[in-house]
DNA sequence: GACCCTAGCTAAACCGGTTTATCTCCGGCT
DNA sequence: AGCCGGAGATAAACCGGTTTAGCTAGGGTC
């Protein structure tokens, strides 16, 4: 019943321990012929190394580390990062550790802890922060990982992620090719990494933009969105934005429920864009940035991978996402063309 | 920069390495006294044990561990899975190691390492089959396990479920209730236990009822949905069902926009119920049968941590799931019900 | 033939804890 | 005084690997 250890194995091979250890991880110190014996009494006794005494001794933990702050409720909804966790899982044999901690300070400790112990091979960082300290935390340790999502370079660490700054552009000039003048965006954190990039963009592109803060949930979105349709954010005369883009599938949907209650037709008077694609856009025929989460979650794999494999860092920028047009954009109501002109 | 360790904190206090573990973790065999200065030390030291030791030395791990079989890319869509593990994380300070593996066999391969490994404490089975091996293994093995969703009682193992067979009784005696006589169920795997159980409850409740099997894919919803619309597999004469109660929200949601294609309006004439709320049914307005997964991960959670401190296990019947009815149930069109009647 | 290298292996230390065996000292009992 | 028992501490073994120091035998060089 018991597991066969390297001891068992040096026993019934007739070497010593560490000529078994040699024998197993291919390192030199052993003959071919004594390899050879090893490796046959190893795979007939079923052996299998354990990695909490290998983690023990400094080497493979044989798992990687995701760490989510987040109040726990919270996390049932977002759909991304399960995505990402089984993209994750589809490039990687080794287990990933998650788990969710309330505060950034927790998870700071957690990552110290978990370098102490061996316990994980390397880590991502995800919800990136303007400045954040995990970067240099990594680098100090020389924790090996992985900045998920964070546009550009970021210390010593490799880096994925999707170009928002082009993604952002390129929605803002397809609103604005079908007339659009009046353009809202209701934006996620504004701690983020990406909704700081996204808000330059933004602003960059639009000429005369408004932005409201959003926090992700749908009572946030349907807040913003009352708010910027009575017209009374906006520097646009008192006029709502005849459209509005929001930074996640969840605002956008409650977006769209607050027009429907208040009697604005979608598109008919107000376009509405969503970033991240869903079954929720899908199915609200809701425009979309589509971008695939379990590819992503994928190349981040590989790059923790190669990290590993000792490969030096590089920034991988991920495919641009997509704009799915669907039925909530439309051509700029006449009413609103005309007031520009 | 090392962090220290327990030989750290034996010399900084002038005891022994065995004094100190004894100290730290409340033992008879030091004085009060010693326990008080080690403990001081410890503190001021920063000092954190270390899991990976300790799990080596066969004692706690710090972490549980849950295995999903799927196939990676199917992963995402699940909400339930995150939810749960959100519910779990809210209940418990230990890390989550999660896996998905592709067979049922490399599942079991993993729980036999993770455990000669003292990887886990204990761990959460999920997707319990018809006659689960796993259940005898954990036992043989002496893992400590939790059945979640696994109506009645497995072996010696702790149980947490909701009871499927009185929520399905619900269900049809609701649907009964407003008239209707051709009801269709559309089933998820026919390997999973609560599936089977789904099966018996409906079938002992509806006098003629049709099961069609699905795999909780928009795909499969959409296709047992056409079938039955046609009426070539119910023995109801060739007629359609007047209501279909589905086994998840994804292939309900398929099965209205099905039924929308081909003209059949609901609930006018085809009423619609969803097992598993979710936003997707919220926002396509459609009845379901709700239950709180994060309050269910959250009694798993507790229930694992019982068993692992020692408590005998016990089966927990979750609450009864709620029927939240939508708009996509009413009363048996006129004409279905003059041809019953 | 003396000397040096190196391949091939063993013994032992080490990682950071837990646990057991042992040792000392002190007090109480007869 | 002699014996026993228990409290309080230590040294050492152990968990299952990795890694390093050291030992031996054989071959090449001068």
């Amino acid at each position: 019943m018991k597991r066969p250890t390297i001891k068992d194995i040096a026993a019934a091979a007739g070497v010593s321990k560490g000529a078994v250890s040699l024998a197993l991880n291919g390192r030199s110190g052993v003959s071919e012929e004594t390899r050879a014996r090893v490796l046959a009494v190893a795979s007939s006794l079923g052996y299998r190394p354990s990695v909490t005494a290998r983690a023990l001794s400094s080497a493979s933990a044989d798992a990687v580390g995701l760490v989510l702050v987040r109040p726990p409720r919270a996390l049932g909804d977002e759909a991304f990062f399960f995505q990402l966790i089984a993209g994750i899982q589809s490039e990687m044999s080794s287990a990933l550790l998650l788990q969710v901690v309330s505060s950034r300070s927790d998870e700071i400790e957690l990552y110290r802890r978990w370098w102490a112990e061996h316990r994980v091979d390397g880590v991502f960082l995800v919800d990136l922060l303007v400045d954040d300290p995990r970067v240099s935390l990594m680098s100090s340790l020389g924790l090996p990982a992985v900045v998920v999502g964070g546009a550009g370079h970021h210390g010593s660490l490799a880096s994925v992620w999707a170009d928002d700054y082009a993604a952002m552009t390129s929605v803002v000039l397809y609103l604005k090719s079908l007339g659009h003048r009046r353009i809202a965006r209701v934006a996620g954190l504004s701690s983020l990494l990406h909704t700081v990039r996204r808000d330059q963009a933004f602003l960059s592109s639009v000429v005369d933009g408004v932005i409201v803060a959003g926090d992700y949930t749908a009572e946030a979105g349907a807040l913003a969105t009352r708010s910027l349709l009575s017209g009374e954010l906006s520097g646009w005369g008192g006029e709502p934005p005849t459209a509005i883009v929001y930074d996640n599938d969840v605002m956008a949907v409650a977006g769209a429920e607050v027009a429907a209650s208040l009697g604005v037709a979608v598109p008919g008077e107000l376009s509405i864009v969503a970033w991240d694609d869903s079954v929720l856009c899908q199915h609200g025929r809701l425009t979309a940035l589509s971008r695939d989460t379990f590819a992503f979650g994928a190349r981040a794999a590989r790059a923790l991978l190669a990290v590993l494999e000792g490969a030096s860092p590089t920034d991988v920028e991920d495919v641009l996402p997509e704009l799915v047009v669907r039925g909530s954009t439309g051509g700029v109501p006449p009413s609103a063309g005309a007031s520009v002109s």
